[in-house]
DNA sequence: CTGAAAGCGCTTACAG
DNA sequence: CTGAAAGCGCTTACAG
């Protein structure tokens, strides 16, 4: 058995409430005794068990951050921006997966409801409003980062501007056939892309047709994948005409894309959305989103809330950005 | 202030013993009463709390991964192996960063103290015997993933087959001047590449010269960056000669030297490390590593440790798999 | 099928 | 500067 706080205790001639002060750096310990206490804590390979202190402190010093594809490189960029604002600040971050496929709301409430952390990150989640209002009722913080809600602090992306931006681009070059590349119709970003793709069309005064999103079969993480990305730039060289010009819904898709065009030897003008740092690297035009700063601030919103239960509802929306390199430049 | 058991109990009309076991589906309840307790539970938004559960049961039901380095493209594959064989189990994940700039073996202590999980997957953390062997006294499970250790359940990878399996490839295609691109030299896994890389050279009977090792001066992610790759990859374009071919210790690093050869218009086979899935659709010859089977494996061993503490010490050793594509074919 | 009660390993007023 | 004691919110033998 590995020793508790008792066992400390009794082998430093102390009471337990002076080692938990010395590993608390509550009040003022006797240097001596303070150094006794560490010593022989040191020696048995003591520390406070982390569920007992958090029980009786009912401090937990902790935010959780719930995301459904860890396993995607949009994801370790916003990773980067939270631990960046976590650094040096005495609160742990643990990290969860949502599994996109068993009732998203279902898991989050289990997790909130069992109070594991002061507050919640929940990235890229989706969730509706309704299910959002839902969650007010566990009466915890909460901070949504690639989302918005009028009613909790969020980070979220103009994605209606970065499809209006990226398509315009491509119309003002002259280009007036376009496709877009998407993943799963029904992803928020994607129809907003949309959103955007028809907009800068209307304001050319180019009339939109269904014909004009293409997606691959592939749909491991909702699509997001080099494979779709592939299989769809397979099925835009094949129309006939082949289109103008192409805009990608992610820059993981680009990839595939670009090499569909490389086997078939075709080359089709094209601008697509993320820029990951491989992107500058294989010449993407791209819609740069500040994932970095998004990660930071929807944290650092986070944590105010905390600290500051009543303040102000925080949302803010990041813009996007169009970074020009070679692949819309043929 | 939240619901506690005692709410759900009295709101109820019965005791807290059993609200518990409705939670924990022990013994058999009533169904009556069960449903009654559920559906109170249910108004009310309650749940046990994880921590005074774990903390009165001593069961966890969770494991902890700790790594260094979570924001990079080896991490999500492994990661996916780990939620592979986690999915449909009643364990909970949790992730943790380990800084590496802080005392690793400190860090991991501190986590391990804390009795937090009831084992702990120790990804890439290079820990050195010495040390490893400071973590028996906290008797806990532990399995090591992409290390290697005669005390530790532990998943590597055989690195020096790797570097051997490579540069063969390359010198019987008959390139003699082969450069390696290095990351941080002092890593475990670049230096036992760098073993491999000799080996061949010795079996061609060629001489070896530190000069063949080359790295770029970013060192972010311990190098392992597509500016690293650029930067390496300029030096060698400015040798003279031009090295025959270049061994690259990581995908992501060679998609900045690819760039570097096509702004100089210059072109030197390539074979590099990893096998991302990006890797497929920009023609990178390079070593393949079964990241996804690795962190499946690793979790896998953690699991049984846990449920049979005694059982022999299993280290897999995964063997490195050459995929040959365009990069090393010009 | 259910309840009373002890206990998990801590923290923190309170008192001195 | 330190100790005795109550309490955090649960689980689980034990008894019925």
């Amino acid at each position: 058995m590995p020793p508790n706080i008792y066992d400390i205790a009794k082998k430093a001639g102390v009471s337990i409430a002076t080692v938990s002060r010395v590993f608390n750096n509550t009040n003022n310990v006797k240097e001596s005794t303070r150094q006794k206490v560490l010593t022989i804590a040191e020696e048995m390979g003591y520390h406070p068990q982390a569920y007992a202190q958090r029980l009786a402190s009912k401090k937990k010093n902790s935010i959780m951050m719930l995301v459904p594809v860890m396993s995607n490189y949009f994801f370790t960029e916003i990773l980067k921006g939270t631990q960046g604002i976590l650094k040096n600040q005495e609160i742990e971050l643990n990290i969860v997966n949502i599994n996109q496929d068993q009732g998203v709301l279902h898991q989050v409430e289990q997790i909130i409801k069992r109070r594991w952390a002061d507050g919640y990150l929940l990235a890229s989640l989706h969730l509706t409003e309704d299910e959002l209002i839902k969650l007010r009722r566990y009466n915890v913080p909460i901070s949504l980062l690639d989302d918005y809600s009028p009613n909790f602090d969020s980070v979220s992306f103009n994605n209606v501007e970065g499809g209006y931006l990226a398509v315009k681009y491509l119309l003002k070059k002259g280009f007036k056939q376009i496709v877009f590349i998407a993943g799963r119709a029904d992803s928020l970003p994607i129809v907003h892309r949309i959103d955007g793709f028809k907009k800068a069309l209307s304001e050319f005064e180019i009339p939109f047709h269904e014909t004009q999103i293409v997606t691959g079969t592939s749909m491991e993480r909702d699509g997001f994948n080099e494979k779709n990305g592939y299989e769809a730039m397979q099925k835009i060289l094949n129309m006939n005409p082949v289109p103008d010009a192409v805009f990608c819904s992610s820059d993981v898709k680009a990839v595939g894309a670009l090499k569909a065009m490389a086997d078939r030897k075709k080359q089709v003008p094209l601008i697509s959305y993320d820029n990951l740092s491989i992107s500058e690297y294989i010449g993407l035009t791209t819609i740069h989103q500040p994932m970095y700063d998004m990660g930071y601030n929807a944290t650092q919103n986070l944590i105010s809330r905390i600290n500051e239960e009543n303040s102000e509802i925080c949302n803010d929306i990041h813009s996007p950005e169009l970074i020009i390199r070679s692949s819309s430049e043929i």
